[in-house]
DNA sequence: TTATTATATGACATTTTTATCATATGATAA
DNA sequence: TTATCATATGATAAAAATGTCATATAATAA
């Protein structure tokens, strides 16, 4: 039973939220979402590069946490971003803009790539 | 060499600017320094029953990142939140009050918790 | 000076997250 | 019906994040 009434939301929730935005790739749906529109999901496939199942998986976080719609279309599933979303996206801009390479010097999130690991994993796949 | 004008972020830094936020523990440690105001790192192990290490290494996390600031007062050192940070805790409220029950239900962020895992950490420490 | 208090750091084991593979499902076409 | 295309799912190996311990540093007190 799901309710759909406002509550002040409690760390979990919170911590939930940040973590389905933090993983790159499904960062990077939402951001394709936003700027090329709704398309399903071997459009996705084919601009990002990301591997079919792969994206399975991180389109259904998005829509579990509601970031995303889907609407059907034949046998293609048709994903396209919440307004929320879209607008949290671009507001946070401004800050992290500000503060990238302060961000980007964190020796506790970032970690040394060795030849073996991308522990980030953003330039694969690009 | 850090410079301080603003630039569109990459990818890198937001997926960076949200693992920073994304962690239960920072986040709590945001909520902490917004709602009682700066205080040093004895306590916030208070407060939040971290260990000292484990804080000083979120901390350091936070500082880099610019999530917070600090300042030295003897031996001790003071920690406060930035105000960005602080609005936009309370702007996404409302967006994750609404969709709480949604993302808790998220499987592909949830794992079922086992006898001797926390996967969210989440409970123990309060 | 040495002792004590407060905080920071490095190493690394543990835990969690992510990527990948094999396979399943569901819609439509032949 | 069977074949094909599009997407989803479960299992699990690989990678990354977190927690903890031992120890370092730095300020002040004795």
């Amino acid at each position: 039973m799901i309710k759909m009434s406002y509550n002040k939301p409690d760390e979990k929730s919170i911590s939930l939220f940040f973590r389905a935005i933090a993983n790159i790739k499904r960062f990077r749906i939402l951001v394709t979402l936003n700027e090329k529109g709704p398309m399903c999901v071997s459009q996705l496939e084919d601009l990002l590069d990301i591997e079919q199942s792969d994206l399975s998986h991180n389109l259904k976080c998005l829509l579990n946490c509601k970031f995303v719609n889907r609407e059907y279309r034949g046998k293609e599933k048709v994903y396209s971003i919440n307004d929320y979303m879209r607008g949290l996206i671009n507001s946070i801009n401004n800050h992290i803009g500000t503060y990238e390479n302060y961000i980007k010097s964190c020796d506790i999130l970032n970690v040394k790539e060795t030849k073996n690991s991308n522990k980030l994993g953003i330039i694969k796949n690009r």
